[in-house]
DNA sequence: TTTTGTGAAACGCTTCACAGCT
DNA sequence: AGCTGTGAAGCGTTTCACAAAA
């Protein structure tokens, strides 16, 4: 419990919750690690390691109860404080993700798009996120209660926008955008960045290799 | 050579590219690992074991040359392909990754997005990307040569798509949904999981760790 | 008996220190 | 002298094998 806990194992942690989501689903009460990873393509050794770190969540003889297991992964990955998120920049898509329903965004709520157009400020988006406009970060993030912001704005803008939302706050960041943005060491930063993805597929392809991977 | 590149390294590559890529456009003519760890918060001896396993890409005593490093980098992500992107999902989604201009998709071409929606067909994004029929997916990936597809339907369509994918030849896939896929070996699957990287932060909110990675 | 939880081994990636070129 | 390329050390994560518990 007092060791550091990897990124690699948070990652797995929620694709844990996922799955039991699946299982619980199809109304399925109890399940061993071993079932959990031949159905999912997960390694049992790992799923118990991962899950040891945060108590004795599972019963010797039995395995893990679905429904219990939800709950503690939830309260564990932080899902029951339902944390706010706004998305910087009200682009293509940033009104995408706004309103993406294909995202399963199970304990956090989408409060605010945030821009700096103004026949944008004002406008919502299909969904009905409302639009803001950025200088009034600050204020509607502390209103609001805003913990986490998404960064969906051109690549040119995104250290400054970076730069407003740490200033306003803001705890964590996922960042879109292709750049290494610098944050203070307070603030956890996060980058899903499609050219990086897409560059490495391309590396594959180029060398002629297979393989299946996350 | 011989050995496997591992993923991390090969995410690095294109990190290097993109801080090669400024420079260049700085008119800077050389540069040491040790300068660009500097300015762009890299590791020095890790850029020089990463590039050592494409050969003797520097010069001792002098350190890299810019323009010969970006183009061997680009050789080597394979982007002198010009491989072709096909975009499956024509929904918010989608259609803002075919035309986000935020991403640098040098290197890649997005050719196709892919519905299956009657009013969606054979219209097109706004930058111009036409809308095809999902059933001609085979056909039109044959002929334009799509080599990549982008999974951006909703989860509940994600592994019927996936299927199709792979039926029509496509030989990677970049997955933006919340979805556990399973392709076959012989293609290279990655996932970009918003749901996956939101709960991490949340995780580490939860926790109240500080903290700053990719 | 079944299946967890866990110390120990195995593995792979990162960091280091320096030999080897320029 | 300067900086790369690299074998070896260090470190963290994954896998294994089994003791402990139901």
């Amino acid at each position: 419990m007092s060791t550091q806990i990897s990124e690699a194992t948070t990652n797995r942690l929620s694709v844990y919750l996922r799955c039991l989501n699946k299982l619980d689903a199809e109304g399925i009460r109890t399940v061993s690690s071993k079932v959990l990873a031949d159905r999912f393509d997960l390694n049992a050794p790992q799923i118990r390691k991962d899950l040891a770190h945060f108590g004795e969540l599972g019963v010797r003889g039995v395995g893990y109860y679905v429904k219990d297991l939800k709950r503690q992964l939830r309260q564990i990955l932080g899902l029951d404080l339902h944390l706010k998120v706004a998305i910087m920049g009200a682009g293509n898509l940033g009104l995408a993700l706004a309103d993406y329903s294909g995202f399963r965004l199970e304990g956090f709520k989408i409060v605010a798009l945030f821009d700096n157009l103004n026949e944008k400020i004002g406008q919502q988006s299909r969904a009905g996120v409302p639009i803001y406009d950025i200088k009034d970060l600050r204020r509607i993030a502390m209103r609001e209660q805003i913990v986490i912001a998404v960064i969906a704005v051109p690549f040119s803008s995104a250290q400054e926008v970076v730069d407003k939302v740490v200033a306003a706050g803001i705890k964590a960041i996922l960042n879109f955008s292709p750049e290494a943005l610098r944050a203070p060491d307070k603030v956890k930063l996060k980058n899903v960045d499609l050219t990086v993805s897409l560059e490495s597929l391309s590396f594959y392809l180029a060398r002629g290799m297979g393989g299946n991977s996350v």
